[in-house]
Order: C-alpha cells, then structure tokens, then sequence
DNA sequence: GTCCTGCAAGAAAGCGCTTTCTCGAAGTCT
DNA sequence: AGACTTCGAGAAAGCGCTTTCTTGCAGGAC
C-alpha cells in the first residue's frame, strides 16, 4: 500500500504561480504575501520589499477565481441587449465599459438576439457571473422584468423602468418624437408616416404616445403609421408602404430604420428632402455624416451607460444608487428634413 | 474564554443557497448533489430524483466562482480591440459572442481605446480572468504581439498575423484593396486619393502595399495619399485635403471614413458619384442603405468572429487549432463610383 | 527582574465547488 | 457457504485566495 501522500494539485497542472510558491521562496506565509499584494501589510519594509521581489520574479499574479470565490465578490457586470449590432447599445456598452474599466471592473456581454422569452434566462445566467447588471429590455413584459429586478440586484434597467423596482435610466421618447412631429409640422407637412419599431417594445410605445399627443392638439395633422423594426432593413423594405401613404415627411423608429429609408428613396429617384423629409431617433455617430444629414432626436447614449456604471457601483457598495434620470433627447435639425413643396 | 465554535459563512452573509444546503436538505452529501447536477450520477433513481427537486425547491445555483477555483476554468473568454464603437469590430464580436454562447461560454469585453500602449497590459489583464482570448491589435508591434502570444495562449489573433505563434484568422486587405483600385481605373480613373488609417497599422500598411502594387504596373495612374483616420470624422475632416489633390476617385481606408467624406462632400454640393466616386472598405451593415450606396470590398466579420471561436474552443480543449484563415474580400459595386467624366 | 502591552507575522479556517479515495453492502462465482 | 467483485454513495482533500485568530517576541513600566 503507497504512503498517504497529500495530492498535490488536484491531479492536474495548471502552470501559474501561486500565493504558496510565493510565501515559500520569500520565506513568509502566505497571509503575509496577500497583505502585501493589496496593501494591507503593516510589518518591516525589507519583508514587503523581498515579497514584491519575489512576485516579480515568479511572475505572480493572483488568480481571479480564488479572489473571487473568497471575497464573494468578481470585479465584473454584465450588459444585456436585445442586439449589440446596434450603434445605440454600442454606444451605452461603449460608455458602461469604458467607465467600469477604471474602476478596475470588466463588463461581460449577453446578446438576447431579439429573443423576448431567451431574454430572462439569459439576463439570470449571466448575473450569477458577476456582480452586477445593467439591462436593456424593451420588450419584456411589465411583471416580467419586476421579477427579474428583485432576484438580479444589483441592476439597472436602461431605457425602461419598473415601479421602483431597480434604478431606472431612461430617455423622453415621448417628448423627443413630439419635438420631431412638431419640427415636420412647422414645416408645412400635414401628412406623416411613422414607420415604427418592434411592436410590444416599450421604446415604440412611447413614441406612438407622443406621436398621438401631438396629433391629437392638431387637427389638420394625419400621422399614418407603417411597419418598420430596428435595422436599415426594415427600413428598406418600408419604403414602398410610406411612398404609399403619400406623406410628405417620415419619422423613423431610430435612425438605422431611417437610413435603410433614405437608402431605398433614393434608389427610386425620390429626392430627400426635396419630395420627402425623413428623420430618424437616436443620432447615432454618422447620422450626420450620411447624405442628406440625418434630421433626428440625439439621445446621449455613452452618457447613459457612464451613469448605468455609476449607479451599479453605488449598489455594489451597498449604498443609494441616486436618483433615476431622464434623458431629454434634443432634436437635430439637419438637412433630411426641409419644408414641405407646394403640391 | 468563549468555546471554538467554527465560523460559518467567513463572517459576510451571502445569501445563495450552497451545494452544503442542497445536500443537507436532501439527506445526501454534496458528492451527490454535484454529481447529480453534472450528470455524473451513476446511483438510484430516486435519489437523483430527489436532489433535482431540492435544488429547484431551494432555488439552488452554483456558484461560478467556486465552480471556476476547483475546475480550474471560466467558462469565459475575452475580445480586445481597439475600438468596440467600429461596427466592424462590433459585427465580429457578435459572431464570436452568439457562437460562443451556444457552448456555454460568455464574453467579455475589452476596449484598449486605440491605445497601442496600453494594449498588451489590457490583454494580460483581462486574459487572466478567463479562459483564451482574442485578439484585434492593428498596430501592436510585431515584437510585441509574439511576446504576448506566448504568455497568453489560448488566443487567436483576427486581422493580424505573429508568425506562428497564435491562430491567425485574416483579411487580404492587399488584394482587397487592389480589386477596388482596379475597379476605379477600369472606370477610367487616373488620379485617385487614398485616405489613409492610422499610421503605423498593420491594416492600413497592407492597404498601401496592395495600392503600391497595382500603381507599380500602370504607369498612367497616379496615387496620392491622404491622411485620414478610423472613425467618420476623420473622412469627414480630410475631404479638403482630398479635394485640393483633383482626384476624381477616392479610397477610403473603411466605410466610416468614407461616409464622413461622403457626408462632407455632399456639404460642398460636390456630387458622388458624377463629379468624384467614392469606395470604402468593410461593407459595413448600411453601407448599403446610404446614399449613394456605397461601393466598398465586403469582409465577412461575423464569420471571422464565429471562426475565431471555432479555433479557441479547440485549442481550450487542447486539440489543433486549424489552419489560419485568409478571408478574401469581395468587391461590392454599388453607385457610388462610377465612370469618370471627361473634362 | 517580572509583568504587561503592543505588534509583526504565521496558522488555519473558510469561500463553494469537484473528484479521488474509501468503505460497506449487495451480487457473483465455484 | 465463503471468497471475490461490483457498485453506490459518502468522507475528505484540494482549487488559491483572504482574514480572523493566535502566538511569539521586543519594549516599556514598575
């Protein structure tokens, strides 16, 4: 029968060094060489300085599991969305990733791809890897997501809020595309297509409520709405159903809707903004780059995602996360949109 | 002197449920409620049966931390690249993000914010939190990146080469860019600019050398080079520069700086493609939709983001990587370039 | 010289899993 | 019927850290 011999390394080699190799060559225990590494060691100078020496030469560095699983904390949140592929959550990711990353946190990715019942699975899993969440879910049913907040917290919901149920950071569509429906307005147009988002999002609620408002205070206005979706296809492939309508302006769902617009006006000779205006929502970077400028509603989304990061660090401290936000979209006005022709 | 009593729960109180609980409450030990949720359970019926619904009943999950220290794996593997805001790199990301997920595998992000210099701490950092790791470093020096392959393997490297020392999954932005050049002089061009990328990138410098080797054996036609940059602004920005060179084609190092030239062209009422034609690079997802449409060498991101998983997965599981890869862009002809005008 | 205080550094427990090792019970063979 | 396998399931070690608890020792007070 072998001697009892301690297994060493759970049967398989991992190659990196350890706190233990550390202690050992320095001499000291391993108490002490966690101290140092994070500035809690109160002893002799020439002890932390042999420690450091030490981890250099070894190459050391402390692994991230370990650290975790002994702290009960990861030094990492997650971002959820329904399509990452969209300049606007790259933006809020942009902003979230950037900000997090100074403060020594990392940001894991979860792509939803439009799938509204994959999405609280999803958001579940991936909340159990870190410490905290940031959500973006436009088309999760009220209940739904109230649920999810209580079990996820830390969370912060971006462009959605549930009764209180976790911080809210969200934009004014309503507003922003009244201001948009009202731009067209005082330009003379008096017929105007809405080509629409992703019917049961939260995000295309609201502008049809604003869309409605604004109609509603003006009777000589018709706002005629179409099928759109999110992406410059589906903005594309609307384009017969706004000639269709005979509008003289569109409003799109966001700006990728609306230059998939521009892109299929244009194809049919129908000048922009000579026989049509267009606006989109979001001004997302070359909104204004693309011929003609895009009119639209800019919508600060890195800013979202630095206050999304700022909220989630006060949660994880255990502190209040401040007040929601609602972000005003400001209108720009560039040369998609132009007054209406006399017919 | 108060009894030894062991201390639970290291003082912090965490709240999920611990495979202790499950196994506690199921009259089993956590052997078996380890077993049982990874299918390695060979025993009675029953008892599987039973621990199942315990875990459910106490709402049970294992921790991923615990699960990552004694497997001695993540789960985990991370994307760096220069700028995440790119729809180029972002279209990559979701290939290797949507792929990944399917084998359980999540990812994190990383955005050296096209900072050359902090590249390669980003990269060890945030390696060391996961599993493999890919890479986008345009303009890491050659040296460098070799250095970092070795210490960071798993990795593959997408859009960059390191002489072997990592799987390599590549665009031929020298014959792509050649294919669009001859596109240009088959229209009868002879002047044309080339805005440029950053200097110093791997990527811009096989653009050159593609452009230098069809120059080399038309003697008629004539390059000029143009300073320009990643992003839409530097297009935007260069288009007097572009001007002043009277050529009557251009080049752009990527869509997005094609599009802030097209944007700053239409600006001065220069009309694309009758008076100068424009081509980009990427065939980003709208390229298509603005107007004109753009035409541009089309490069299968996603797809480079979905093999890049393929060949990390394999190399975690310890087999051969598979060959590199070379993707081959294809010219996209869209309007906006077309025959060059007689004077 | 003794006793106490203070402090530096180590021992060891604990984080929540996985997996090897071990052991007792049931089943097989002659 | 007795010896030998199988096999199911638990005990315990180990993953690599952090942190509490403990101890040994130097210095100060009396």
């Amino acid at each position: 029968m072998a001697a009892k011999v301690p297994r060493k390394n759970n049967g398989r080699s991992r190659g990196a060094t350890t706190i233990a190799q550390v202690a050992t060559e320095a001499g000291v225990s391993p108490a002490t060489v966690s101290r140092v590494m994070n500035d809690r060691f109160v002893g002799e100078d020439k002890i932390a300085e042999r420690v450091r020496e030490t981890a250099v030469r070894l190459n050391y560095a402390p692994s991230y599991s370990a650290r975790s699983l002994a702290l009960g904390q990861t030094q990492a949140v997650a971002f959820v969305a329904p399509d990452l592929r969209n300049p606007a959550f790259q933006a809020i990711l942009s902003g979230l990733s950037t900000t997090a990353n100074e403060d020594g946190y990392r940001v894991l990715i979860g792509d939803s791809a439009e799938s509204v019942s994959e999405e609280p699975l999803l958001a579940r899993e991936i909340r159990r890897r870190c410490d905290a969440l940031v959500l973006c879910a436009p088309r999760m049913p009220d209940h739904e997501l109230v649920d999810l907040a209580s079990a996820l917290h830390p969370m912060v919901l971006v462009n959605r809020s549930a009764a209180g149920a976790a911080p809210a950071l969200t934009v004014d569509y309503r507003t922003g595309i009244e201001s948009l429906l009202k731009h067209l307005y005082e330009l003379g147009h008096r017929h105007i297509a809405y080509v629409g988002g992703p019917s049961h999002s939260m995000s295309d609620k609201y502008r049809r409520d604003g869309l409605r408002s604004f109609t509603a205070q003006n009777a000589d206005l018709v706002v005629t709405e179409v099928p759109g979706g999110v992406a410059s296809e589906d903005g594309f492939n609307a384009v017969d159903a706004v000639i269709s309508t005979r509008a003289t302006g569109v409003l799109a769902f966001n700006d990728l809707v609306a230059i998939g617009l521009l892109g299929g006006l244009q194809e049919r000779n129908i000048r922009v903004p000579e026989e049509i205006s267009v606006a989109g929502f979001d001004d997302i970077p070359f909104a204004r780059y693309i011929a003609p400028p895009l009119t639209t509603a800019s919508v600060p989304h890195e800013e979202l995602g630095v206050q999304a990061w700022y909220r989630l660090r006060s949660l994880i401290e255990g502190k209040e996360p401040g007040h929601d936000m609602v972000f005003q979209p400001r209108v720009e006005i560039r040369t998609s949109t132009a007054a209406r022709r006399p017919d």
